[in-house]
DNA sequence: CTTGGGACCTGGCTGC
DNA sequence: TGCAGCCAGGTCCCAA
């Protein structure tokens, strides 16, 4: 499940194989990948066009075209971007021919990623908080930003309107790192706490990036390698096992619909 | 405005 | 062995 440093990982990876090549021939397997334009309309628009930039937003990718245009894609559950793989996969919802002749294939098991071709990005990524690995996301703008909101910090760390590229697993470590219950409401959360899972998310996630991503499930990297990051993971889908610091069986507990991992001694609610 | 619940989607796993 | 039902969770949509 592609978060805010397995998508850095793709980015990464993905650059020096992308910049300045243009697209030769593009095909659509699922069309309901493609959100906007039409089928069409975005195989006319997107073919002979330069890749001039690519980065990463939140867990999107955005493709600069030399035409102005951006090609956003969001993986998802289990969406990947792959490099010339040695098999076909059945999974596969688009193809990206090069013009060097190497070929990048979007597969997506869930089918639930999403592509748009769009002149503005901000219609699409425009929502997105501020990049947590940024000076845009300081302790203090942390702060400020979870001021008058009184829902468990969990579900709070997943609005990516709060914060851009955290999902369940890194939210889960991040909480584990602090000692903060996640149902705990956030504003119960004492300056101490807010300072110490501030830093803990960006421990978290500059460890999963060095690590280049957690292969849990189906994240690949762009050449089909695995990333080591969920080795380091303490909690998150760690159901039925003991927690490392203190030997207490971890906890799962829904909220929002999501398996929320935590040690039931290390992180109070009280 | 914030919050929370359901829907979307597929395949692996569990338990009867 | 077959099969129903749970589980995985990013994001959108809607209601309160």
């Amino acid at each position: 499940m592609p978060e805010l440093p397995e998508v850095e990982t793709i980015k990464n990876e993905l650059l020096p194989r992308v910049i300045g090549r243009f697209f030769a021939r593009v095909t659509i397997i699922d069309p309901k990948v493609l959100r906007q334009p039409s089928v069409d309309e975005f195989c006319r628009k997107i073919v002979g066009q330069t890749v001039s930039s690519l980065k990463r937003q939140g867990k999107y990718l955005v493709f600069q075209l030399s035409s102005g245009k951006a090609l956003i894609i969001h993986l998802k559950m289990t969406g990947a971007l792959l490099l010339n793989p040695e098999q076909h996969s059945r999974h596969a919802r688009a193809l990206f021919q090069l013009d060097d002749g190497n070929q990048l294939i979007l597969i997506d098991r869930r089918r639930l990623g999403a592509m748009w071709l769009v002149r503005d990005e901000a219609t699409i990524i425009g929502k997105l908080g501020p990049e947590p690995l940024t000076t845009d996301f300081t302790a203090e703008i942390m702060a400020s930003r979870l001021r008058g909101r009184q829902a468990p910090i969990k579900a709070v760390l997943l609005d990516q309107g709060f914060v851009a590229g955290i999902g369940n697993m890194y939210a889960d470590e991040a909480l584990f790192a602090a000692r903060i219950h996640p149902l705990r409401k956030v504003n119960s959360l004492s300056s101490q706490e807010v300072q110490s899972l501030y830093h803990s998310i960006q421990d978290v996630l500059w460890s999963a990036i060095r690590d280049k991503g957690a292969s849990i499930d189906t994240y690949v990297r762009p050449d089909g390698e695995l990333g080591t990051a969920h080795f380091s993971f303490r909690v998150a889908h760690h159901r039925g096992e003991l927690c490392p610091l203190c030997g207490t069986p971890i906890q799962r507990l829904p909220i929002r619909n999501r398996g929320t991992y935590f040690c039931p001694n290390c992180q109070k609610l009280s």
